[in-house]
DNA sequence: CATATATAATAAGCGTGCTTATTATTCAAG
DNA sequence: CTTGAATAATAAGCACGCTTATTATATATG
């Protein structure tokens, strides 16, 4: 084949898919230490930025469902890494705390993860990771606004530089 | 804050997990109807191009274990997507073929798959099209060399251009 | 107050990935 | 041929996502 249409684009999902995989599996292999999961760290760094947060709200956060995030702090909290406490003003929620254990684990994750992206980048340009983040933040948009495209064109128009 | 550093390297994770999952979630959204799943319909992309693959060679392609491929197997040919057929040469081997109820949906994924690219990737121009997808190639790469770099470099140095 | 609706969390059960271990078959030595 | 290692597939059991349904509490309305 001489040339191509539209290069690699066909193999997107693949490529988004192997990126996700990998970067995952190389995060794992070097936090194994720890004992955390990345569905664990993604929520621990949440709980980390907002202590005492509700379950609800961690489930809007990480966007997955609740029930995803309560068997995911059953676990957590049979670790040691987080703390379930009963709040005072609502008696439907109970609230999300780190053990000194977790925030210990904090640094670590935050170290381990810029190791990770950093190697992931390599030989890839300043200019060309702008517009590789760029791209991927449209790609975020593009999929979050509510499915049929060309229709609603309600929110921001976009300019929202600030 | 006055600047940053690295801009939104430090979300880089972030982000990949955001745009896999919501790809994901938008195509099996479209592609419902099929009856089949994402990762049913990746192996059955992998067996159009390879038919009568082996379930070991699936799990390569994949590059998932091959007792998940045997489960993902398992359902797909409940669901009459697959037939696995005993391979004479080898009593071991397991081969896998399309029927061809799987035939059709193949061509129906495909389009689906590009309908989901093309909205992903909405307002990024062609010149940033190809820079996200050659950083997301190269992250590919780097992430798939053996774990720690600057130690080993015992297989080709890297000129391997050919 | 009583009733209806909404919300926070959980339970049950499934799909898809994993690790570890087992079975059947092939292949390489002796 | 027998022994032993390698390979193909599977089994068992876990993590983590989901959908759907349930329980407890809060809130709004009659």
């Amino acid at each position: 084949m001489p040339l191509m249409v539209s290069d690699g684009i066909d193999r997107l999902g693949f490529l988004i898919h192997d990126v996700q995989r990998l970067m995952r599996k190389r995060f794992e292999a070097r936090a194994s230490g720890l004992g955390l999961s990345s569905a664990q760290w993604r929520l621990l760094v949440r709980v980390a930025k907002e202590d005492g947060v509700a379950q609800a709200r961690l489930a809007e956060l990480l966007e997955i469902e609740p029930i995803s995030v309560s068997r995911l702090v059953d676990r957590m909290e049979e670790g040691g890494w987080i703390e379930r406490r009963p709040d005072a003003a609502d008696r439907r929620v109970r609230m999300i705390f780190l053990t000194p254990k977790a925030s210990d684990a904090y640094a670590v994750i935050k170290s381990i993860a810029g190791e990770v992206y950093e190697e992931s980048l390599v030989g890839v340009k300043p200019e060309a990771r702008r517009v590789l983040i760029e791209g991927l933040e449209a790609m975020v948009r593009n999929l979050t606004d509510d499915e049929t495209p060309s229709v609603e064109k309600v929110k921001s128009t976009e300019g929202a530089a600030a």
